[in-house]
DNA sequence: TGTACATCAGTGAACGCGCGTTCACTGATGTAC
DNA sequence: TGTACATCAGTGAACGCGCGTTCACTGATGTAC
């Protein structure tokens, strides 16, 4: 019956600080993260996040790592078995949509230059290599997938931070929707030339 | 006779302040960039800067600006006029290699979500897009640059980026050289498979 | 079922910090006559 | 060549701010008996 029981204990404040931290970032994306600013939004004193996270960078990885698996289920969920050209371009869609759409948030996860020391952190972008690598090996099978997997990886990688960035026509979904998909196909269309 | 002149007067306290910035990102590539900071650096009161930047960010936008163009020296200085694939991929290992000597430096150009307002800095982007433009025109001659070009600035951004974060082997420069190189090469040796 | 107590998750005051920016000022410089 | 004065480029005190982090604390929870 205490359902007012919610004063005191707060009940997940590790969660959410999480929640919070996403809000704050995707509000107002040019702001760097504070600790205080979670803490006020989590309805909370601003001492409260201590108990869950060691320090402020510690509250940062956490966003980012999430951020990192957020990522790899948007990937998915674009295509769950890419097997030709068009659906990896599918994919890479999707993963210049999720720049977009939380630029803040990619932020924090690639251009943050934060200790490379948190495991959770190493561990979410391994799995994202992996995934990439897994998906070119199944497009490509007859190739070598290291050298190529780095390729798309990085062509799609740089796609996202030069839209997010003003430096590539970003004005309607549909326009870099068609830029990401052209870019991927010249790389699956182009031949030395001399 | 008054060696001693340089007292009061700075003599040219604009670029001093361009030099200060640069020195301290180079050294503390986290921090971010403040206007106090570059004042002390620059041996000044530090209101001083006032005289010639209206506010913090108008320091950053020449900051950047200048990045822009001294990157765009070092590509020219990698190859005057490339005309092959391996040519460009020499141009493309300068582009790297400039984020990785200036992991601060090339975060300001790029990775602060800054405002695009700044003539200069649009001014200066739009030189990068027009150099790859054409040396992509160069390189293809019978190819449509538009889709290509920004393929490759693309490809080159993201490998700087994945690198700069360390989602890739950066352990020596050769070794990021060579992936550079292999990269592009994949650029153009792929072929759609299905 | 009730009580005693350890543990846990929160509070709130306080610290020292560096920051961006304003303001009235002052020292140096250069120009007009 | 010398003087008067406007202009320019600096100074330094002060403002209010939000930040990360510490500390001693207190209210709620859960467990042992």
């Amino acid at each position: 019956m205490p359902q007012a029981s919610s004063s005191y204990h707060h009940g997940d404040l590790r969660a959410a600080c999480l929640r919070a931290a996403r809000e704050l970032l995707e509000e107002d994306g040019s702001a760097g993260l504070s600790l205080r600013a979670v803490a006020r939004r989590a309805g909370v004193s601003a001492t409260a996040p201590y108990r869950h996270y060691a320090d402020r960078d510690a509250l940062v990885s956490a966003v980012a790592a999430e951020g990192y698996r957020e990522l790899a289920e948007h990937l998915a969920a674009a295509h769950p078995e890419p097997r030709t050209p068009d659906e990896l371009a599918s994919v890479a869609v999707a993963y210049v949509r999720f720049a977009l759409d939380r630029p803040a948030m990619f932020r924090v996860m690639f251009a943050e230059p934060c200790d490379p020391n948190s495991e959770e952190r190493v561990a979410a972008t391994a799995a994202i290599s992996e995934y990439v690598r897994g998906i070119v090996h199944a497009v490509f099978p007859g190739v070598d997938p290291d050298a190529l997997s780095t390729t798309v990886w990085a062509l799609v990688h740089g796609l996202a931070f030069l839209h997010l960035d003003g430096k590539l026509d970003s004005s309607t979904p549909e326009v870099v929707d068609a830029q990401v998909r052209a870019a991927v196909r010249a790389l699956f269309s182009v031949s030395a030339a001399p």
